[in-house]
DNA sequence: ACTTGTGTTCCATATCGTGGAACATTTTCG
DNA sequence: CGAAAATGTTCCACGATATGGAACACAAGT
């Protein structure tokens, strides 16, 4: 009675098998698929799929407009605008910031846009007695932390006036500002050395969207006295590299356009 | 043999039902249920439950962390970071914009706020000869719009530097435009009368997710010749109660704190 | 080491989901 | 305008599939 095609250990849950990967194809497609394009690409029975749908709609997961689309439904919208989205990113993004700290042995940071302000969401402690304390919540300028300029070379628009001067090597002129933003766009990572505070080096990479767009950063932080320029250089290979895992589990496409769809 | 409980009209789906409000509860519950919490909330008998659970979680629909926190999972986390997401919210607020469309007569928008421009969204055109074109898509600056004004009264950063002088009657002064901004955070909504085109009034109220923070602005835009004080008045009241319906359904809370949980 | 708490696997039972066909509606086209 | 095609929902008898109790595995607390 050979068991399905990749049945992976699951049993008793056809329906609910069916139901969540109908889910999945809506949320994940790039346009909202009618009932027709479901019924082939699922290849379920009419009356199966209608049932489905009908159940997947009257508990707000999906939602039929007039024209026969099938849309994510209003449970969906309100959990993707709410704060708490914020939370499954992390929850996401864990896994590869320990991976970065076990291999650093520093501070790492996840951080995204609020306002002009970075705002820190995540953190995995450096292992070191010399290390920062818990940086989550705190809000931060853009031009003086490499967490903000990887928001600035990803579009964030510049800050103004006179640019807070926090050290003496922070970058207090829009134009010097942003000559740092066109290396940072280019290298795809930024550094910021002393700039926030004395002795504290940092550098950070941009996590993306399926779409491109900057929605978070991730960051080394250590004193200078551990983050020397050789360091640096590697630290910034893997932070590199593991920014772009979470983008990649975002559902970025490294080259190409596009997102994954069922 | 009696239907249980508000059976509204469905049948046949038992599993998906009670899948799918699992998925619904994990989606709106501040704080990630557990699995005992979803075993009492759901009524559900312990093997249901996990089999339930991990039919979703092999579908990518929930994560279950370590430690045993249930918590939406990375397909929900991809599509609330996508663009996608906003297709949602326009699909929600349609019937808002209509209704308010049809009241009033005029041109109705919706738009976001990206990076420091405003983007509109989604648009009714009005019904009258003298209407707008079709701006969907086109991005405007905050200081000379009703709709930008919104998100700056919302927290959005302001504006800086010289501020583009669209009309004679455009706030080319940051404190004149922080003035107009205190003016419409108190009152709720947001006018630009002839700021951005001579002629063109505008006015706008905030849409806001379940925390608070505002997450679009819908807006009222007409000729001056129709958008009389008197009916700017009136039209503002039907605005904001629209704008309040939206927010509604996006889970915010008029008064007190707290969007609604399972 | 024993107890308590939590979650998964197993299994016989009958409940619940299934798909074909009939039905209802809307759209297309002659 | 009416016939035909397309699209989606409801119905129903059948049996495949979900169910929940109990046994089991594992961890945490005492």
């Amino acid at each position: 009675m050979a068991i399905p095609v990749g049945a992976t250990g699951a049993a008793g849950t056809q329906a609910v098998d069916r139901a969540a990967a109908l889910l999945v194809s809506i949320l994940e497609s790039g346009q909202p698929p009618t009932f027709g394009d479901l019924q082939s690409s699922s290849g379920l029975a009419k009356s199966t799929l209608s049932r489905l749908l009908s159940s997947l709609e009257r508990h707000g997961l999906v939602h039929r407009s007039d024209e026969g689309a099938v849309r994510p439904g209003p449970v969906i919208t309100r959990f993707a605008h709410s704060d708490r989205s914020h939370d499954s990113l992390i929850e996401l993004s864990r896994p590869h910031l320990q991976r970065l700290s076990d291999a650093t042995g520093e501070t790492i940071n996840l951080a995204i846009l609020v306002g002009d302000e970075v705002e820190q969401i995540a953190q995995v402690d450096c292992r070191f007695l010399i290390g920062n304390v818990n940086w989550v919540g705190q809000r931060l300028p853009t031009h003086c932390t490499a967490l903000g300029k990887v928001f600035l070379a990803g579009g964030a628009p510049m800050p103004h006036g006179p640019l807070d001067r926090r050290t003496a090597r922070t970058l207090t002129t829009v134009s010097r500002l942003a000559d740092d933003i066109k290396v940072t766009a280019r290298r795809g990572w930024a550094l910021a050395d002393s700039e926030l505070e004395p002795g504290l080096v940092a550098i950070a990479a941009p996590v993306r969207a399926s779409s491109g767009s900057v929605i978070a950063a991730l960051s080394i932080t250590g004193p200078s006295s551990r983050l020397t320029p050789a360091r640096i250089r590697e630290f910034a290979r893997l932070l590199v590299a593991a920014a772009h895992e979470i983008s990649t589990a975002m559902g970025y496409l490294p080259k190409n356009g596009k997102a994954g769809a069922a």
